[in-house]
RNA sequence: GGGCGAUUAGCUCAGCUGGCAGAGCGCUUCCUUCACACGGAAGAGGUCACUGGUUCAAGUCCAGUAUCGCCCACCA
């Protein structure tokens, strides 16, 4: 037996501490540049781009500078840099490319809410002062926020910040807005858009939830009047839910086969209260089923009616100011807020008669996503991006949205001349998008915020439009040198959309552009894909003719335990500094990779978090125990598949055994299954590596007459911990280069860190299906004693006697199988006839029999009964196997492997109720 | 109104290209044996929501039903 006290041992504590160990091993990453990007190689060499080693860039979602880093960052995080670091360990050089700029929202409303509790609003600071302020937030808080990340394992200092969190200049966005404009893609409007009134500024589609709520329909008569304007004494009915608006109403609408109108074709009538004359019109829109089959037309506050406007000319009037209150148009209610409004004027109708009645309705409202107040429907000037409209370049009729239809349908060829395919994971998400791109309307991109880019137009006094990248001095119409620029800022998605290549230096021609871009993998939460995806790609296309990325990995939310989204409001979000703390962040990683299924969503279950801190603890206490046998200094000579024949059975089945897992979680991950990968790799450190092959190793250890275990455990234990490396970076790197320094045993470790070191390729010498069967044999006769022996009743610590009738290979195996399943004497035997048949317990195995000599404990009956269950258990399964094999079809249809896997399993089921009946026939 | 998920052990969830149903926690019994009690050993516990279909073979593929959840949508 080797030496107890060695250095190792007495570094590394008994249990794996995380606290102790994530600090130091990070700042050792740092100094050690293994965090410095890969340099792009000279301009010459990048024609190719393909040198065997393509780049492989990550996309990742901004940091949270609001500091309320969640555990939704916490999973993506844990992804991206598995990603990265995976593929470096391949020899890739992978680069993480940061984001920065969409935590505006965050900061922004963040600054807005202090403002509000100091009863101000951000028009009463002004522009300069409201900036000033979320620039000191940012300052204060970035630091901290790193902090936070890197103990998530965020390596995002990876890369160069490039991106800057300053609105100023921001060359890539300018550049795009410009482009856009000189196509005519970018234009401005007057267009009803959605407005909050709580922000004061316009929304896109996309920033408006949609929540039920309970209000009524009002049923409105309004007067009918003839042609001298004087009312009949008759009235139309109507129904809305938003009485408030009808001060704004222009018309009454029907649908023109509804019989019950007819006779009203060309009559008008008059909007109650303010007495306007409208007239009665006919538009296919109208549901005639819905309420009494006629609609007031609002244009100004309603979509659909501004669409039926449009049809028939209608005029278009607003009664709402931004702040939403009703204007001068709304008669007795202006300057009351809407709400207020819609309870008076409904008062008021009641009171003249017109309510005809008020019927209880649930229906949908659009919200703020932001601030929750009411979206209206307004009017407004705003800047937008035409998405569908058709433009020329280089020849070639193309559009924003079709351009990113076609990148995911039916792949996009770039100027490189490489054709691009975006593949969504999960898959089912490229339904959504494509659904998304057809159906999509043009995107409202100006906001009436004052955090993020501004739009780079200028205007002079007489009106005329300068668009330009850089700051113009006058206006390029009249030249007029009284200028200023627009006050409205960019939709901070139109920025984020931008991000990658203005990362990588675009628009000039940059190296790392060229070498990086188009980047690998977009990594992020599926509920951004509108927001964000979509427009990355549709603005990536535009701004550089490539699509931006390959892949897009989206992962799924965390939610609490209880399986609530968490959320602020709700007050359930968990700070992952808390469960770092607690567990250490290889822990909570291994937990969020491989809890769930590849994009499902999760719940936070902190059970699973500390199974995993197990984990790590199981592979530190492996690793402590194969350390402890090794001499300081002391290398292992490198183990070649040649000498394969020459190595104990145990020693070929697990290098057998852990090519095959270096296969699968090759595949698996090659395949984006990270926690079906992580899994896997954790089943067979604890199962097969700790739970069996550590303990056979212990007996050869213990004798020094047999070939030293060492090499192989070292070699196996190598492996494990780089499989394992992208999981559990800390505590892998730990053992490996740090307090542990297993690389100080290997022969050729070839890196400095685990880190950088090379990942296990599948490979297939060290395959040896023999062996697997054999080890297989012997671990099912451990079990079986084991088994028995708690069925007897008899201690795990007593040492029993044993018989294994077997074949004659096994009998190497008897000083393992008497450790690890404490009989003592154990006699292997050729022929049943060499064992006790008397009071003796057996197990019927295909290949052995185990034969426990038990005297007093022996019980006749129970013995009896479990061989009898156990027969009828393999005669069952017999027949079903039999009548399988003599299905034709079967046989001639089914792979050649099932079929001998089947025929195996017959031959094994027939063995072993040979040795029942043998058995049972001794017992009559 | 469309679309997409989910439904598997007491609980929370895996199960990839169809080929003897799995994990964590919990439960039962035993073990502090010199890597690990953040541990070891042996167990109990499932008609894979339901109904059809395809197939030699279905938890897995197809169609439909039910329940729950999410996303999208200009029916007042």
């Amino acid at each position: 037996m080797a030496t107890e006290s060695k250095q190792t041992r007495e570094e590394m504590p008994k249990a794996y501490n995380p606290a102790a160990v994530e600090g130091p091993t990070y700042r050792r990453w740092e100094e050690s540049g293994a965090f410095t990007p890969p340099e792009p190689p000279p301009a010459g060499k990048l024609a190719d781009g393909q040198t065997g080693k393509e780049p492989y860039t990550i996309v990742m979602p901004p940091p949270n500078l609001t500091g309320e880093l969640h555990l939704g960052h916490a999973l993506g995080d844990s992804i991206e840099d598995l990603l990265v670091r995976w593929r470096r360990m391949q020899g890739r050089p992978a680069l993480w490319l940061p984001g920065v700029d969409h935590a505006a929202i965050a900061v922004h409303t963040l600054i807005e809410r202090q403002l509000s509790e100091e009863g101000l609003s951000r028009r009463d600071i002004g522009r300069e002062a409201f900036l000033e302020r979320t620039w000191e937030f940012v300052r204060k808080n970035r630091a901290r926020i790193a902090e936070q990340h890197k103990r998530l394992g965020d390596s995002a200092d990876w890369s160069r910040e490039l991106f800057t969190m300053d609105p100023g200049p921001a060359l890539a966005v300018r550049t795009i807005f410009v482009r856009l404009f000189e196509k005519g893609l970018v234009y401005r409007g007057n267009r009803l858009i959605n407005w909050c009134p709580g922000c004061q500024s316009a929304l896109s589609d996309l920033e408006v939830d949609h929540v039920d709520e309970d209000s009524f329909l009002w049923h409105v008569k309004y007067p009918l009047i003839d042609m001298a304007g004087k009312d009949t004494g008759e009235f139309i009915t109507i129904a809305t839910t938003r009485p408030e608006t009808i001060m704004a109403d222009t018309a009454i609408a029907v649908h023109p086969g509804d019989g019950r109108y007819t006779h009203l074709r060309g009559a008008k009538a008059r909007v109650p209260v303010i007495n306007r004359e409208i007239p009665i019109i006919e538009d296919e829109a109208i549901d005639p089923e819905f309420g009494s089959g006629a609609l007031k037309v609002t244009p100004g506050h309603d979509q659909t009616d501004f669409e039926i406007g449009e049809r028939h000319g209608l005029p278009i009037v607003n009664v709402m100011q931004p702040d939403g209150t009703l204007n001068e148009e709304a008669g007795p209610y202006a300057g009351v807020d809407r709400f207020e409004a819609r309870k008076r004027i409904v008062a008021d109708l009641k009171a003249q008669g017109l309510l005809e009645r008020e019927e209880p309705y649930r229906h949908s409202i659009g919200v703020c996503d932001r601030c929750g107040s009411v979206v209206e429907p307004l009017m407004s000037e705003q800047w937008f991006v035409a998405m569908s409209k058709e433009y020329e370049k280089n020849g070639a009729t193309r559009s924003i949205s079709g351009d990113a239809l076609k990148a995911v349908s039916e792949g996009w060829t770039g100027p490189s001349g490489k054709t691009t395919q975006i593949k969504m994971v999960p898959e089912r998400h490229t339904k959504v998008y494509q659904n998304w791109l057809e159906n999509i309307r043009d995107w409202c991109i100006s906001r009436q915020l004052w955090w993020g880019h501004r739009i780079p137009v200028w205007y002079c006094e007489d009106e005329h439009m300068t668009v330009a990248v850089e700051d113009p001095t006058k206006c390029a119409t009249c030249g007029s040198t009284e200028i200023s620029q627009d006050e409205d800022t960019l939709d901070t998605w139109f920025s984020s959309a931008l991000w990658p290549f203005s990362t990588l230096g675009w628009p000039e021609e940059t190296q790392d552009l060229r070498y990086f871009y188009p980047t690998s993998v977009m990594e992020t939460g599926y509920d951004i894909i509108f927001l964000w995806v979509t427009r990355m790609i549709m603005m990536g296309i535009f701004a550089t003719d490539e699509a931006p990325f390959e892949w897009v990995y989206f992962h799924g939310t965390v939610r609490d335990d209880r399986g609530q989204r968490m959320s602020k409001s709700k007050g359930n979000g968990v700070d992952p500094e808390v469960l770092i703390d607690r567990y250490g962040s290889d822990a909570l990683r291994f937990k969020l990779i491989t809890a769930g299924g590849t994009g499902n969503d999760q719940r936070l279950e902190e059970p699973r978090i500390e199974a995993a801190r197990n984990f790590a603890n199981k592979l530190w206490n492996a690793s402590r125990f194969v350390l402890s046998q090794l001499e300081p200094g002391e290398t292992v000579p490198a183990l070649d598949p040649s000498q394969q024949a020459m190595l104990p059975t145990e020693d070929r089945w697990i290098l057998s055994r852990l090519e095959r897992l270096t296969g699968e979680a090759d595949r698996l991950m090659e395949r984006f299954e990270l926690g079906e990968a992580g899994r896997e790799i954790e089943e067979f450190v604890w199962d097969e590596l700790c739970d069996w092959y550590l303990e056979i190793a212990k007996v050869r250890q213990r004798s020094d007459d047999e070939v030293s275990p060492l090499p192989v455990l070292v070699h196996v234990l190598d492996a494990c911990l780089r499989l394992l490396h992208p999981f559990m970076p800390y505590v892998t790197e730990e053992i490996w280069s740090g307090s542990g320094d297993l690389r100080g045993h290997l022969p050729d470790p070839g890196s400095e860190l685990v880190m950088t070191a090379a990942y296990p390729a599948p490979a297939d010498a060290w395959r040896d299906e023999a062996a697997e069967r054999e080890i297989g044999l012997v671990l099912d006769i451990v079990r079986a004693v084991r088994n028995i022996r708690r069925e007897r009743g008899i201690d795990a610590g007593t040492w029993i006697d044993a018989y294994v009738v077997a074949d004659g290979a096994m009998a190497k195996h008897g000083p393992a199988i008497e450790q690890l399943a404490r009989v003592r004497p154990l006699r292997i035997v050729a022929n049943r006839a060499a064992a006790p048949s008397e009071s003796v317990a057996t197990a019927v195995l295909a290949g052995a029999l185990v034969v426990l000599p038990l005297a007093g404990l022996f019980d006749f009956e129970a013995e009896r009964a479990k061989l009898q269950k156990q027969r009828a258990e393999e005669q069952a399964q017999v027949e079903r196997l039999e009548t399988q094999l003599r299905n034709d079809k079967f046989t001639s249809g089914a792979p050649a492997q099932v079929v001998a896997d089947v025929r195996e399993r017959l031959e094994a089921a027939r063995g072993r109720i040979d040795g029942l009946e043998a058995r049972l026939a001794e017992l009559q």
